[in-house]
DNA sequence: CCTAAACTGTAACTTATGTAACATAACTAT
DNA sequence: ATAGTTATGTTACATAAGTTACAGTTTAGG
């Protein structure tokens, strides 16, 4: 339960006991799939420790990455949908080993007018998920290809706290819904513009990348 | 107040009663700025009649239309807003005469944990608004310009219960977020495949349309 | 009625992105 | 070491979309 302890400075103690009594732990590894479209929502996820990826598809095989959640935040996509028992129209992956608190959904609502930390976090985390959406949104509407690839690095930076990023050019396509053939383009012009430079499954982002 | 009576079969009567009391009626033309990009948001807003546009922008002077809001809908990114004071990220035109109920943000809390029914529609409400998002980003995503375009047009027409659409094609340009020209030329396609018809600020939709 | 503004049509061109095909390099498992 | 798999580089071409320019038409306002 040590992961827990990182909560209890946003959480009130008696909340605490009760997420600990009613949650329920979860642990997933790199890869692994969190939460698949069109499955029944039954719990609202916390992340304790790693980074979930998720992402968005369409009935053609198209994909595309949203956002990604770490350290404390929770999808509240999650929280509207399981108050209704709705499918899941996003899918979750472990960017690395991740752990989860699942908290039940009837919990949720009994919560949400017991303890107001809870109902705080919650409306903080609907507002978070509208504008990580809203930026989404703004990336894909309004830049090309070539801003969206650089901020997605950078993305993947900040995250890791590492200027190499571990990614094949294949799977960078396949979060901005592109193909790997695009991506081998404009990363080979980032390289030569000397803001990046590649090897295999490896990026080394310099400083000038902007 | 008789319009505030379309919300008896959603809320209880109790509830009804105090959004009389404490909400505000706001009534706007055709046209009307009802919020602003930056602007603080201090109520939520409740459409009693007509149809809402919301607007996402960017730092260049480009825009895109999200979504609409007609019919006892509620654009719940300002329920998250204002619970911390936030500034918006949207903008919200009204499509024809719109009249709006106002809830003041220390009601939106209070209701939340005495009003089941409230709690239900706010809820709700996050929901739709997320799945509306997520639309708009398959669309953008994953679908080329006509297609959006014959979308949209079919979003005009449910909306306003007409298959003959009334707007320009620089207005449908702004608000798919491309140029003027590029829209005229796919309508011109689309005329060719006798899938409209074209007039002066006026698009007829034939039945073939899909 | 006349002029300015708004709306539409269209051509010619540029650029971004998608697609197919193929070569080579590097890693993996046996 | 070898064979198979994965990753990357590169060319050539197709298409969608953005841009510029200009002409003709309709509408609105004085």
């Amino acid at each position: 339960m040590s992961n827990l302890e990182t909560l209890s400075n946003v959480f009130e103690p008696e909340l605490i006991k009760e997420m600990a009594e009613f949650g329920a732990l979860q642990q997933f590894k790199e890869g692994d799939l969190i939460m698949d479209y069109g499955k029944y929502i039954r719990m609202m996820p916390i992340v304790l420790k790693g980074t979930v990826k998720v992402y968005k598809h369409d009935d053609n095989g198209n994909e595309i990455l949203l956002y990604y959640l770490s350290d404390k935040e929770s999808c509240s996509m999650a929280y509207s949908c399981c108050l209704e028992a709705k499918k899941s129209e996003v899918k979750a992956i472990a960017e690395d080993d991740v752990e989860l608190l699942a908290i039940p959904h009837h919990k949720l609502d009994e919560w949400l007018c017991k303890f107001s930390s809870w109902k705080n976090y919650v409306m903080r985390s609907f507002n978070e998920r509208f504008i990580e959406l809203l930026k989404s949104i703004e990336s894909i509407a309004f830049h090309k290809l070539d801003e969206r690839l650089i901020a997605y690095l950078k993305e993947k930076q900040r995250l890791s706290g590492s200027s190499v990023i571990k990614a094949s050019h294949s799977t960078i396509a396949d979060e901005l819904a592109t193909s790997r053939v695009v991506i081998s383009r404009l990363l080979k012009q980032l390289e030569n513009d000397k803001k990046i430079i590649l090897y295999r499954n490896e990026i080394k982002l310099m400083s000038g990348l902007g």
